[in-house]
DNA sequence: CGTTAGGTTGAGCAATATCAAATTCGGTGG
DNA sequence: CCACCGAATTTGATATTGCTCAACCTAACG
C-alpha cells in the first residue's frame, strides 16, 4: 500500500483554515473544540445512507474528511443533490430549532465525523463562546449564499456554465479549508454524481467535460481536478465568491475577528 | 372602483394565522408586534427593486401585503427567482449576522412593508422573547424546506411537475396565512414571472398551464388561481408540506406552543 | 377607441436526455 | 506479472423536451 493517507486535518486546523486565525476564540472555546475532536468519530462506507429524511438528528455533526451530501430522491429514481458536505461541514446544524432532517444525507465517498452537540449550544449562547458563534454564523451565510448559486444553476445556467461555476464553488470552498491549492484538488465524485448535482445525465455531463479539456479550461482524472484557466470559467459562469463581511457586533458588543484568512 | 379590497390582513393576524395561535406569546411580545404594526409603512410599485445585490439592510422588514421576491440575474438578462416572498413573510432576516444581501429583492406587484429591527432583536434575545423566537425558527425552518424543493423541481423536475409543485407550495404557504380558500387564491404573477420561478421560457409555461387547464387540474384566469384537483397536482409533482415538528425547547427550557395550527 | 401588457399559437431549432454498446481504469486474486 | 472483474468513462445514434422567433390575439385601462 502506498503512502498516500488521507490528510487527516484535525479540526481545529480546518476550522481554523477555514474561519481565519482562531486567536480570537477564547480558551473555553478551544477547549471545546479540542474535546470534540479527542471524541470517539463516525465512519462510513462511500454512498452510505448517513441520515434518512425526515429522521431525526440528535446533534449536529462535524464532517471531518471525506464528502458527503444532502439529497432529495423521487418516486422513479431520478435524484437530486442539494449540496455538498466537504471536510468542515456542519451537518444538520440548520436544524437549530428542528428536529427533523429535510434531506438525505448521504456519504459520496468514506467519511469520518464527530458529533458535536455543543456546537447548536454554542450558537445558542453567544455570549459565552462569541467566537464559535461568529464562525457559525459565517458558514450559514456561506451556505445561503451557495444554495442561491445552486438555484441559478439549475434555473438558468446551460450545462457548461453549471459545471464551471460548480467546480470554482468547491475550489473556493476547498480552499479556505486548505484542501486546494492553486486550484488543484481531490474530487472524488463520479460524473453520475456530478449529473445528480448539477442536474445532468451523466452522458451529457461527461461531454461537457470533454469540451472542458478541449478547451483546456481543466484536467481531470484519477480523482483529480485541477482548474487550468479560472478566469475563463469564472467569466463563463459568472461565479463570484461570497462577498462576507465582518460578523456583526453581537448584542454583547464583541467583535470577534473571524473573516479574515490567515496570513500566508 | 369595486369594492375589491386588498385584504389589508395586519401584522398580527398575519403571524397568527401563520404560527397559530398567538396566545403563546407574552404581553411583551404582543405590544412589540403591535408597536411594529403601527409604524409608518413602506410601499413599492410593482416590480421596483427593494434592495440590491450587495447591498447592506439595515434592518429586516416584514411584507404586509402583496409579492415580492428574492432574485438573480445573469449579464445576458437571464433571470432566475430564488423564491417568492408573500405576506407575512419576512426580508432579509436571514442575515442575521451577515448585513449584505446575496439576492435582489424585487416587488412583484405592489407591496407594503414594514421595517421591524426588534424582530432580529428578537432572535437573539430567546429569553425575553420565546414565542417570537420559536415562530422565527418555524419561518426559518420551512423556508429551508421550501429552498430545497426549488432546487429539487429546478434539477429533475419536468416543466409540468415544476409548475404542480409550485401551485402546491403556494397553496399551502397561502393557506397558513389566510390568504388562500379551498385552494383558490390570488395569484399575481405573469406567465414570464412564473417562467423565472421554475426555469422556463414564457412560452412553455403557457403551454403547461393550457395541459394543466384541459386536464381540468387547475383555474386560471384574472390573477386567481384555483386548485381543481390537488390530489392530482400533488401526486404528479410529488409534494408534501413541510413536516414542522413542535420546535424544540429554548435553553431556557420553556416551550412555547405555536407550531399547530389554530382551531377553525 | 387606441394603447399596451400579457397571453396564445405555430414552426423550426437547440440543448439535453435516452439507449445501447464499447472501452478504459483501478483494483484483486492467481 | 498477468488475467480478470466491476465500476466508471466514453462514444454513437436517436428521441424528446423545452427554447426561440415571430406573429397574432385579448382584455384592461386611460
Amino acid at each position: 500500500m502506498t503512502v498516500r493517507r488521507q490528510p487527516s486535518t484535525p479540526l481545529t486546523d480546518l476550522l481554523a483554515t477555514r474561519f481565519g486565525r482562531l486567536e480570537s476564540l477564547g480558551e473555553n472555546e478551544r477547549d471545546l473544540l479540542r474535546s470534540i475532536e479527542g471524541r470517539q468519530k463516525r465512519t462510513h462506507g462511500p454512498n452510505e445512507r448517513m441520515l434518512a429524511e425526515k429522521a431525526e438528528l440528535r446533534a449536529p455533526h462535524f464532517l471531518l474528511t471525506g464528502w458527503a451530501c444532502n439529497m432529495r430522491a423521487l418516486a422513479d429514481g431520478r435524484r437530486q443533490i442539494v449540496n455538498i458536505l466537504l471536510p468542515g461541514d456542519a451537518i444538520g446544524l440548520s436544524l437549530r430549532s428542528h428536529p427533523a432532517s429535510f434531506t438525505t444525507v448521504m456519504s459520496l465517498t468514506p467519511v469520518r465525523a464527530v458529533e458535536a452537540p455543543e456546537i447548536a449550544e454554542a450558537w445558542w449562547d453567544r455570549d459565552h463562546m462569541p467566537g464559535l458563534a461568529a464562525a457559525l454564523d459565517l458558514a450559514a451565510a456561506e451556505h445561503d449564499y451557495f444554495m442561491t448559486c445552486q438555484v441559478m444553476r439549475l434555473g438558468r445556467q446551460t450545462a457548461y456554465e453549471r459545471i464551471a461555476h460548480l467546480f470554482m464553488e468547491l475550489d473556493y470552498r476547498l480552499s479556505s479549508r486548505g484542501l486546494s491549492t492553486n486550484g488543484s484538488f481531490l474530487m472524488p465524485l463520479t460524473q453520475e454524481t456530478l449529473g445528480d448535482v448539477v442536474g445532468l445525465s451523466v452522458v451529457h455531463v461527461n461531454r461537457t467535460l470533454q469540451q472542458m479539456r478541449r478547451e483546456d479550461r481543466i484536467e481531470l482524472a484519477r480523482g483529480r481536478l485541477t482548474i487550468r484557466h479560472p478566469e475563463a470559467l469564472c467569466a463563463a459562469a459568472e461565479f463570484s465568491p461570497p462577498f462576507l463581511s465582518a460578523p456583526r457586533p453581537t448584542p454583547t458588543g464583541r467583535v470577534p475577528n473571524l473573516s479574515a484568512p490567515a496570513p500566508a
